[in-house]
DNA sequence: CATGAATGAGAGTTCATTCAT
DNA sequence: GATGAATGAACTCTCATTCAT
């Protein structure tokens, strides 16, 4: 009898539904704002309920920052197969750039709440995040090795790479009023070819 | 008889006591447990008596958002008065970096707090905000106008150094772990090495 | 077939199960911490099994407090054994002391607890309760009797010593810290003494 | 202006208020069934007022306990008039049962709440609990100085006359229908008559 | 027989805010 | 100008208990 995966699937698809609400709450009303009693609201649950799926709501917003980094990993890793190392650069920073404005609530839960995940490094998910900038310093070297950039220190322009994708980033999804909306596109092809002149491409 | 003027000082000292406590406990504790109680016991009055200064919560934190764009855009100003254009380039990113560093909780303020203002391009104090984004600018066309870059948009270009320097501040900010501590300006000198490449400098 | 019977005594085995771990619990973390899911807990079951065995909460406590009734009362049989009427008063006394050092939990559950049971004149099991004191009576007119001891008022005199005895448990297991430790199995001699004059030994 | 002085008997009456409503609770269902909320209820105040006179629950059953220790040692003492030696020591003993009957609830507090107040030796209060064992000590030291008492052990008498007398307390008290209501007079008659059998009176 | 799922009720506590004095 | 007193609303969380499966 498939009893027992069943169970654990409606256990499953319950964890969704708290996790789900609780984003589009944290999206809609502010971390601050988001209580026990408002995700058992939206999915029009007791509030104990809540419980019997999480052990509290620390653990609620750990289990979203987990999910966050690893589907950002997905995103990043999406673009690995690209085969010009340069162009992987390329696409490895529009996509992290397209992640966090497709997912603004996502990019906030990681980088800007500072709880549960006080020193994210002591976490196994944390790997997913280390991972991301792994991936990223993979394809500076291949791109060195290929010759296709003219900078030499991987460890720093990785780093610059990284610094100016996520200082896009976060401009546009905190202060985004900064940047007059129809003129994002243009002024962030401006920052990837800023970028390529500075790999002296 | 300058009482009227005495009473707007004494006025002016109460809200400048209140906006320090605030601050004070911004930093200790972290925004989301600055409270109006706690505000008023460090200053030692009822809480009844923030009131009298400030209409609301929100009004508090209004006033250390708009007094942290201008204390940034203080900063900023001070390099102005570097001759050379590049060099104050430099050393406006540089400002910009050493303030979010040593500053970490006004920058919070800033960037990090949505609430209380939402929209912040309808209020006045904004003005620094965009000013010191038009001071940047200004610096970098100074910077082609003398030929000291090469790049010749001023716009994409100053968004992307923007970007770039603002990306360092907020990954050393809210994710600092990342970076290993005694790299850090090791990674920095890297960037603006990258970000003068970039520049063609 | 021996169906019944089996099904009898593995009921009569969970609920032991039961109440030992609700006994454990009591012990360990104190009345007001017992609670349907840790004992649930403990036994590894499920609250809802507690449910099956027993009809609410009250009646755990209420077995609880039967079962303390009834090992003290073998307790006190024990010693009933011994023939000199004198000896086996004063070996009445104490082991009602041990029983109460020894067992201080379930002489909580037995002397302190209102609840479950309220009126505890009402249950049959109270029997053993009451049988107690007619224990002590019987023993008290034995020694009366053999002219062991001067008092001739059953009554009072039963009463009395139960008192004397009663007292001493009870500063012990609530307020022991009146009584320093090392002094203890001194003042209790002592107050055997005392008793002994009472009776006109 | 006497503001001062109104302002703080206001804040005791509102202290008594509480502390009062919370003791007829206690007596009327029961220590765990006391709640900041049905202290609020009954009081006709919200339950955030009650906070603004006890920082929490613990300090309000911490006063209970200090009151009610305070209550006793007055009541003892005030029995310390009386001249004659043995005498004194029996009003002594009545007081102390007279107390627990009348009062049965503070006598809780006292003996049966381990909490909040688990080392009660710790505190400053308890030389109250303390100073009546002393009293009675004193007690006893007279009757053997007046040789009104044939014992000769102040300490071992002592200890035995008070847990005599609190047993007598304790039974009626929790366990009150062992002794038949109108039984109870005539028992502490003949316990006393023991007692002073025992004292060699 | 056993339980997973669910919940209403209630616990202690803190908050921003108001208002009479 | 300052505040003591008060509160409604909200918070996180635990409980005993029920019921369909």
């Amino acid at each position: 009898m498939g009893t027992i995966e069943r169970k654990q699937r409606e256990r499953k698809q319950m964890e969704r539904l708290i996790l789900d609400a609780s984003l589009k709450l944290f999206i809609d009303d502010g971390f601050e704002n988001v209580s026990i009693r408002k995700i058992a609201e939206r999915i029009e649950y007791s509030p104990a309920t809540i419980y019997l799926y999480f052990k509290d709501k620390d653990e609620i917003f750990y289990a979203l920052q987990c999910e966050a980094f690893d589907k950002f990993y997905q995103v990043q890793l999406s673009v690995q197969s690209i085969e010009d190392p340069l162009e992987r650069l390329m696409a490895h920073g529009k996509a992290y750039i397209r992640f966090a404005f497709e997912n603004s609530e996502l990019f906030d839960i990681m980088f800007l709440l500072r709880e549960p995940v006080k020193d994210i490094t002591t976490l196994q998910e944390w790997a997913s995040g280390s991972r991301s900038y792994e991936l990223l310093k993979k394809n500076v070297r291949q791109c060195i090795e290929a010759g296709a950039i003219k900078q030499h220190d991987i460890e720093s322009t990785s780093f610059a790479l990284w610094a100016l994708v996520h200082g896009i980033a976060t401009l546009n999804n905190r202060r985004g009023m900064m940047i007059p909306e129809n003129y994002i596109t243009y002024l962030i092809n401006g920052a990837f070819e800023f970028l390529k002149s500075g790999l002296g491409v």
